[in-house]
DNA sequence: GCTGGCGTTCACGTCGGCGTCAAGGTCTAG
DNA sequence: CTAGACCTTGACGCCGACGTGAACGCCAGC
């Protein structure tokens, strides 16, 4: 298989494919003529790199899983390293989702007050007024 | 106030208020010997800006805030536009934080596999081994 | 006058993950 | 033979928010 149709097996640009290899991520054995040529378990490290990018990790931090598939196994998780990788990540995520949390009270908390001043004199028991400002 | 002063009351970089500036996010006013000079309401204005990155919004994101205050507003969450910004922004996060959820979730499940894969034989009703590779 | 500490503008570097040319080589079908 | 569809390497562009350095001006104190 040439990178053209590995790329489109995958979903990836052949520039991704060339910047994995780069990286050293995606080595690449060449036909006599210079030409990648990649196999089944080329499709499948892609596919194992596409699916961690999407799950929040950096091209780096998915080597582990990369050559843990190139070791042979039959997962990119099965690895010492994979799974440092996947702790760490929880962890990074857990913050991000604490820090994001009180980020977003910090933001309602900001916007009721804004909308509090901008709002003096509430007429209560109306139904709520149509303000184009609002939208 | 100079540059200076301000950058170390603001608590930011003489860079980051030159680039606020060529944003027009903080236009000085310029002394004879063509030095910026700064007052009270410019401190107030960058401080608005670090609270407004603080809480995820982009250097562009925080224009109506800041032009709301140079306004004369007494906050520069008191306009239309800045309550649309922290509407708009309120929304973008809770996306975030339903995707990173969603992503948790999904790292917590692969972890868990991953695991499972490595210790097919779990000894039960052994308390828990020291294992070097879990750190 | 000279040093040192401020200020000025200009402009390139950084980080990640590629996009997008440019200039060419390779192979296949007509 | 030639078009055109693939491939190659090399190298610059992009986004955001500045960092960093060069080369220079301004001003206070000694």
């Amino acid at each position: 298989m040439r990178i053209g149709e590995l790329a489109e097996r995958a979903g990836v640009s052949t520039r991704a494919l060339r910047h994995y290899e780069e990286l050293g991520l995606l080595p690449a054995r060449r036909a006599a003529n210079g030409y990648r040529a990649y196999g089944a378990e080329d499709l499948r490290a892609v596919a194992e790199i596409r699916t961690l990018v999407g799950l929040g990790l950096s091209l780096e931090e998915t080597r582990p899983f990369v050559e843990c598939l190139r070791a042979g196994h039959p997962t990119g998780g099965s690895c010492a390293s994979s799974i440092a990788v996947y702790r760490q990540k929880l962890a990074e995520v857990d913050a991000s989702l604490a820090r994001l949390g009180a980020v977003r009270a910090e933001l309602e908390t900001q916007l009721q007050e804004a909308l509090r001043e901008r709002a003096p004199e509430p007429r209560c028991g109306l139904t709520p007024v149509f303000t184009p400002e609002g939208t």
